[in-house]
DNA sequence: ATTTGTCTACGATTTTTTTCGTAGATAAAT
DNA sequence: ATTTATCTACGAAAAAAATCGTAGACAAAT
């Protein structure tokens, strides 16, 4: 269980999302899928200003590279979930100032939410009370 | 309902934590505030380190400014739930790719949460399925 | 009245992050 | 075989954010 260590920059972590959806792409696919997402009005965003990005990634261990073929091949290093639970308590405690409850009465109070999905979590509260 | 357009930055959210725990405030104090609570390992934050970033947060609008006697008063000019509301929903949208269900049974997964606060989401819960 | 301390304003520097241009290598197309 | 396209590496510029030093005004202390 390797803990992480390095926070993603915004860039960082919207070329993570594509490695994460999409598994593993070349500097090339990231580069279309980002533009592809991308608000219309907004500059494309170039080439190698992508590579570069990738290239730090593998560097700060982010990321994964085969380099067997001349077109490197990339891929996320940390899981998505593992990611997102660090990044989670990060911003929970800068907002929320800790207060994980607080932020999920936001939530779900702003959130427009299913009955599914309310019974979804009704059954994790269920499981957690259970478990005591 | 003035709405929020300006996203503060890491230094200056901290400062509006400040602002939002201890209402008005002068700049040393905040200042004090923020090294207290500041890793020790850490070097101190200078103090026109602070006075420069409040100057630029009343400017943004993010901060109001009393200045009638020669120190200055600063106040918090967006409400914290809103300000939370506008900054949980980037995030969600970032780090979640916009499913806020999956953040929250993210969060009440890791987050070991006692009796009293589930007992608090199961109330909510039920408020929000009276509301169909 | 002079010194000492505290305040703001302002510009400049430093650090971090993002962006891109150019060169050289290799592959693909003609 | 030449041209054209695509790749990486690398350095450097641009943009964004954070930090600080200094000067001048004012107040407090001596």
């Amino acid at each position: 269980m390797s803990k992480i260590n390095i926070k993603p920059t915004e860039a960082e972590l919207e070329i993570l999302q594509v490695l994460w959806q999409h598994g593993e792409s070349t500097v090339r696919n990231v580069n279309e899928l980002l533009n592809k997402n991308r608000n219309a009005d907004l500059k494309e965003i170039g080439y190698t200003t992508t590579l570069k990005l990738m290239q730090l990634m593998h560097e700060k261990g982010l990321a994964n590279r085969n380099e067997e073929s001349r077109t490197h091949i990339y891929s996320a290093k940390v899981k998505e979930g593992e990611m997102q639970k660090v990044l989670l308590e990060k911003f929970v405690d800068k907002t929320f100032r800790g207060s994980a409850m607080k932020m999920v009465m936001q939530a779900l109070g702003n959130h427009k939410t299913s009955k599914d999905e309310l019974d979804k979590i009704k059954a994790l509260i269920s499981k957690i009370e259970n478990k005591k």
